[in-house]
DNA sequence: GGCATAAAATACCAACCAGTAACAAAATGA
DNA sequence: TCATTTTGTTACTGGTTGGTATTTTATGCC
């Protein structure tokens, strides 16, 4: 039954469209599976779910945490995440773990702890760099390193949603750099 | 049956939770009305979340507009939008016109109409705004007024959707002061 | 071949959804 | 006083949801 293949394809509906817009069934007919097959495999929808949210972790979101881990001094990183942001095609329809971050009453219990997981992961990673940049004396502005984190994480995550919503890429670029200006001003 | 009170309590329903995730029973169960009633009236869901938005919009949104239209100067203003998106008590659980925003594509099609003819009216309310300061000299970045006003909408709307979330209030105040002093900065 | 075992699919469940047909009660008008 | 129209209710339709009990099919193994 390939479980890989199935998690392939409930990522791909989950991602292209919303989480909360892509039942059980319709996964099954995707996968060319049938239902029982599928709970035998993961358990409950939030099992499911839970997968697909792994396999998005370590195939798309570790990218991100890369960029924010290369120590290309602030600027540098800085553009590389208005780059992935605005214009990097996986992020076309926008970022899974948003979609499901946006919707987090829908989801189940274990998703729902994984979603909260990541989240926190991901914050203590624009905490590291945000560390690490005043710490070489290139941003000092008087904002507290976890408020600055909070708000480049959502600058980032509003930049992505919009991508989603159809917005131009362009237009999305010129918002997340002025957002982002705020931390290179002197 | 009166009508104002069932507008009332989907209203209130709608903006508590979420659209989506209030069914039409559910409004007829809390109103305390049948459903036929229901639809006698309204025509279909759609036509009552319409109704529901366009009240919403007279008796919430006018106040949004009313702060770009007072005409107090770029900062004045700018103040006053902080006010209200992060300390607002009705914004507690955010707002429902950006509840209906973000979900789109499960909205009816006259619901979908007015949401984005209310979208367009706003952008050109903040346009208004953004002109005026620049013409009083408040305002000369580089970018173009409607760049800057599509960020300015975004960035209240980020702002009023984290309050939904439960994001500590003095945290958000924080993270829209900081977005909104890119038009402050000389 | 014959048979146990494991994997799959069919067909079903109860709960909910938006929407409506049929009907009873009450208000209205002549 | 009686016909008409409006208002509201009960009870239903057809469809979809997440989840399963049951039956069929395929796979070793002897």
């Amino acid at each position: 039954m390939n479980a890989e293949k199935v998690l392939d394809v409930a990522m791909t509906a989950y991602w292209q469209s919303d989480p909360a817009d892509v039942s059980v069934n319709a996964i099954c007919q995707l996968a060319g599976i049938s239902k029982p097959s599928l709970y035998r495999e993961f358990g409950s929808e939030d099992g499911l779910s839970r997968a697909v949210l792994d396999r998005y972790a370590e195939q798309v979101l570790s990218e991100l945490f890369l960029i924010l881990h290369r120590g290309t001094g602030l600027r540098g990183t800085l553009d590389a995440l208005i780059d992935f942001a605005s214009d990097d095609p996986r992020m076309e329809t926008g970022c899974l773990f948003y979609k499901m971050r946006a919707g987090k009453h829908r989801l189940g219990q274990e998703t729902l702890a994984r979603v909260e997981e990541i989240d926190a992961t991901g914050q203590a990673a624009y905490v590291a760099f945000l560390k690490a940049a005043r710490d070489a004396g290139e941003w000092a502005d008087g904002l507290s390193v976890e408020a600055g984190a909070k708000y480049l994480g959502e600058q980032i995550a509003l930049a992505i949603t919009q991508r989603a919503s159809g917005e131009d890429p362009g237009r999305i670029r010129e918002m997340l750099t002025l957002a982002l200006s705020v931390f290179t001003r002197r």
